[in-house]
DNA sequence: GTCTATACGGTGATAGAC
DNA sequence: GTCTATCACCGTATAGAC
């Protein structure tokens, strides 16, 4: 007698595809892998998700909907230590979990991804760029951001640039650049 | 009567290997997809790279050879002419190939990467790290870059951050979005 | 140097029993 | 819902003829 509309076993394999994507990418993790850490065939999965570009999708929008949220419940006593706040979610990920975001995995990925995987990669950034671009105008108004900066244009900058220096400081095993570069693009941005 | 050490067919499979991989990745390309560029069978390949990972390496360092050059002959009238000058040569990659810089790709696909590549990618982003920086610290000496940034802490950010750019704008098909980006790094570099 | 043939493992996906 | 069994690929790599 569930209540939950995804039963445990759904949920179980979209967080473990969630981890598997944002270490490996699309293309680096199989239905088998999956069906390893849930303890289930791998020829299950397809009952829950017909096809591994299914999985993906609604792997990718309850990712974009949890990050909406969280970024949305942050809270800062200025603008720019709420940017500092959005990209120490990067950072976390990237200590605690050794994973990318998934946007920016999927982003590397596009031209071997799926149509419908690569049309929720837009929909994640066009929401992050609307989130980051909001904060900065409210920060210009108050004075606090430079005032000669396109909100737009910045607000691409620093979500794009996130994700690189995120998945190149990885690269290097060198995770703490990605805070120095966190670091520096707050300090750019105040007026 | 060849004179180079590397015959053309090596050269032709180097070629094919690193435009495919700035279009797919790693993972994303197949000896059988280098033959049927090169005109040869994907066995052929063996002779001359070994393994995957070999022909990965040797493509890998003459890109980075091939880009350190390119950089150090690029001129401007003023230091951050010169990194704008740098970052148009992602624009153009991305623009005129439809790829990405090989280090960015190939630091993307880090996690499932044969040791030795991913050696090749930390002196990869060495080597562009040291000539930003290096660009960085002259612009300060005369006094035209911001005095109150660190050249090293910059020069990870502007090369990620471009990576990220490059990636995004890619995915979401949106390309003019990294002269967009490039073009705000510049903005905020400028004393 | 290049070929054909092949080994061998991994992949997503399906059919049908339980 | 999950299983076993199986399929039709595709991948790298090797052996050996030419």
């Amino acid at each position: 007698m569930s209540v939950t509309q995804t039963g445990d076993k759904a949920a179980a394999i979209l967080n473990s595809a969630r981890v598997l994507m944002m270490e490996r990418g699309y293309n680096g993790f199989s239905f088998r892998d999956v069906a390893a850490e849930v303890g289930i065939k791998s020829a299950s999965i397809h009952y829950h998700y017909a096809t591994k570009a299914d999985l993906a999708v609604a792997t990718a929008k309850d990712y974009r909907e949890t990050l909406c949220e969280v970024a949305n419940d942050l809270t800062a006593s200025s603008a720019s230590m709420l940017l500092s706040a959005y990209g120490t979610l990067f950072v976390a990920t990237l200590r605690d979990q050794g994973g990318l975001c998934l946007g920016g995995v999927l982003a590397a990925d596009a031209e071997t991804l799926p149509e419908q995987v690569r049309t929720e990669v837009i929909e994640f950034f066009d929401s992050q760029y609307k989130w980051v671009a909001n904060v900065l105008r409210k920060g210009q108004e108050t004075g606090e951001i430079r005032a000669d900066l396109d909100a737009e244009a910045f607000a691409k900058m620093f979500v794009s640039g996130l994700e690189g220096a995120m998945m190149v400081s990885r690269a290097i095993s060198q995770p703490d650049d990605l805070e120095v570069a966190l670091e520096t693009f707050i300090q750019l941005v105040r007026a």
